[in-house]
DNA sequence: GTTGGGAGAATTTTT
DNA sequence: TTCTCCCAAC
């Protein structure tokens, strides 16, 4: 018996309360742009579990951490307390939770590392040494990195994987196999996985091991996965199984804005989820309450240019306004100078800075307008491209503690040692063999062969950080959050950001940052097997800086999804820059950069802007000239204010 | 074997 | 402008 059921039928739409009270059954929901979709999933939480549905049974698929996140503080203002249990992450976040606990029977320690982007790299690097003779006719890590990762996300073999590229590379492909195979290989023995793995693996965990598929699919009573249009083959299969007993699926997305078909995301997957899904019960949610007629307007026609996808008409709910603009300028420098003469005169308007935002497709477009913004100080945030954790004297400090806690990582251990003087990768590669392909800083004999085995330049740094082993361990230090953190700065790490970096001091502060996660992560292990997947933390302070400061945001268009502002003005808008000229020529990705056009529009709410440069600079003085973006000379006439010079505006 | 200098190249999107 | 790679000197 309950009190009182929430009436969704006033907190909702039609559609929306539909999606969010459907009875048991897949169910597919098309959410376009500003419709609510977050809404509408949130309540669909809060429906289950006022039912009864125990949180615990409920899984939340979602791509981004940020995402995740956001869904379950939204889920407990509206639920209250009781979801904090319900599972809800990345497809990687869960994987790895599967993993850690499944792992062995696939042959991983529990406490496998993740290796990152860069760690993956660093390692296929190694592996081309060893397998490749020639190596200067070789392929880059990075060329080689991005192979292996598709065949992984495509499930397919490196030989498949290769077929469409092998004429420009002139290879050997046997060799490229080689590399990988050895990839696999070393990544195996070091207990190691990286991003591609979790996903590969937490896949074969439910296809070959029935046991663990049967404990799976019986305690997920529900399975909902948010922007399911960016779904690639692995992921759609691993919903599908995991659905595949209860069936009550709620797949949410738009294919319209599907755009990491890069990173092998197929939009067919959701085109085609009520083919897989017999009996599936599709709800559109079309009416639109972010964006203003003229906006919607725009971004419906541009968005037609796209054949093959699911008809969809987004419908304002807000009253007319103004036209979007189109400002065609010379080059970068007239277009930041423009940018900063209309944030001034937004902000007459009454628009705080945080109310705007700058889109574009890729970070180095931004470079002239910051250098502007700086000038002006104007005050700015930017989401960059590497998170905290990612940055060289973050993954220092990491490295230390993964070593710490983890014996068979080679890869932390090779980063550490490298810190020292005279230390480099043959010797290090020597150590690790000495030691026996492993390094115990609980046994104080293999601490003391190790200290015994470096250069005396070396050793007097060494012994400080081995005495910290022993601290380490003694003390229990892995339960006193940052303290060892702190201690590591202390004995060693000042004085090597001293000598390593120029603004040491500043990198020294997000250490401090770091320490704190470790604290807030609960234990060491906890926050040793999840740092790799942690990307967006500095949302935290993004968030913060947000409500205590005025800023305008700058941010590509990727990671703006999911966002909306009161003005947005979308920069280089022109061909070869958005659309990208690496993606021209072919209709995929055409098609993909146009759906990509659509997400930054559809993320203005009053005003949108865009930006046409006809020309760009080459760093040596060269000069390219550049039509305004196809996505702008597509649209009908009269849906924009178009200005020439920023003048005459 | 390591390190640092210098030349050269090259610039998407992210878990 | 910045990152990366190669080579020559310690």
């Amino acid at each position: 018996m309950r009190p009182h059921m929430t009436d969704y039928s006033k907190l909702l739409n039609v559609e929306q309360c539909e999606a969010a009270t459907a009875g048991d059954g897949p169910l597919l929901v098309l959410a376009a742009a500003g419709t609510g979709k977050t809404r509408t999933l949130v309540y669909r939480v809060a429906y289950l579990v006022e039912k009864g549905v125990v949180p615990d049974s409920l899984l939340l698929l979602t791509f981004t951490n940020r995402a995740a996140r956001e869904m379950l503080e939204r889920a407990r203002q509206v639920a209250g307390e009781a979801v904090g249990n319900l599972w809800s992450g990345t497809f990687h976040h869960v994987c790895n939770r599967f993993l850690r606990r499944f792992g062995d029977r696939l042959g991983y320690p529990n406490d496998f590392t993740i290796l990152d982007r860069d760690d993956s790299r660093t390692l296929i690097d190694l592996c081309i040494k060893d397998a490749v003779i020639n190596k200067k006719e070789f392929p880059k890590k990075d060329v080689i990195g991005s192979l292996i990762s598709s065949a992984a996300n495509r499930a397919c073999d490196i030989e498949d994987a290769l077929e469409e590229v092998l004429d420009e590379l002139k290879v050997d492909p046997l060799e490229i196999v080689k590399v990988a195979n050895l990839y696999a290989e070393r990544k195996l023995t070091m207990g190691a996985m990286d991003f591609d793995d979790l996903l590969v693996n937490g896949l074969r965990l439910l296809t070959e091991h029935e046991p663990v598929r049967d404990f799976y699919q019986n305690k997920f009573r529900h399975v909902l996965v948010d922007e399911y249009q960016d779904t690639n083959l692995l992921q759609a299969k691993m919903v599908d199984i995991l659905a595949g007993v209860n069936r009550n699926v709620m797949a949410v997305g738009d294919d319209f804005q599907c755009i990491y078909s890069w990173r092998g995301a197929d939009f067919r997957n959701i085109m085609e989820f009520p083919k897989r899904w017999e009996g599936c019960r599709i709800v559109k949610l079309e009416q639109n309450y972010r964006s203003v007629p003229e906006v919607l307007e725009l971004a419906n026609a541009c968005i037609k240019g796209n054949p093959e996808q699911f008809q969809k008409t987004l419908r304002p709910t807000r009253t007319a306004r103004n036209k979007p603009r189109v400002f065609y300028v010379r080059d970068g420098d007239e277009q930041a100078t423009a940018l900063l003469g209309l944030v001034r005169r937004y902000q007459e308007d009454g628009y705080k800075l945080s109310d705007m935002a700058v889109l574009y497709r890729a970070h180095y477009h931004s470079i002239e307008l910051q250098m502007m913004l700086g000038r002006a100080r104007l005050p700015y945030v930017i989401t960059s491209g590497i998170s905290v954790f990612e940055q060289a004297h973050v993954k220092d400090v990491v490295a230390f503690l993964r070593v710490c806690e983890n014996r068979l990582d080679r890869m932390a251990f090779g980063r550490l040692l490298g810190m020292l003087a005279g230390v480099g990768e043959k010797t290090i590669d020597a150590l690790w063999v000495k030691l026996g392909g492993s390094f115990d800083t609980r046994d104080p004999e293999q601490r003391e062969r190790l200290c015994a085995a470096l250069k005396p330049a070396a050793r007097g740094q060494w012994q400080e950080i081995d005495r910290l082993f022993g601290e380490y361990h003694r003390e229990n230090l892995a339960a006193a959050g940052g303290e060892v953190v702190q201690r590591f700065c202390d004995v060693f790490f000042h004085t090597y950001l001293a000598r390593a970096y120029e603004n040491g001091d500043k990198r020294e502060e997000d250490i401090r940052e770091l320490a704190l996660q470790i604290t807030k992560s609960g234990s060491m292990t906890a926050f040793l097997q999840e740092v790799a997947l942690l990307t967006n933390v500095d949302h935290e302070y993004d968030k913060m800086s947000r409500e205590h400061a005025d800023m305008l945001h700058l941010s590509t268009v990727h990671q703006a999804k999911g966002l909306e502002w009161p003005v947005v003005f979308v920069i280089w808008a022109s061909e070869g820059m958005f659309p990208s000229s690496r993606s021209v020529g072919e209709s995929e990705n055409d098609a993909e950069e146009r759906r990509l056009f659509y997400v930054a529009v559809t993320r203005a709410k009053d005003e949108l802007v865009l930006c046409a440069p006809e020309m760009r600079r080459t760093r040596d003085g060269g000069v390219f000239f550049c039509k305004p973006s196809r996505f702008i000379k597509e649209l009908p006439r009269g849906l924009t204010r178009e200005s020439y010079g920023f003048r005459n505006a």
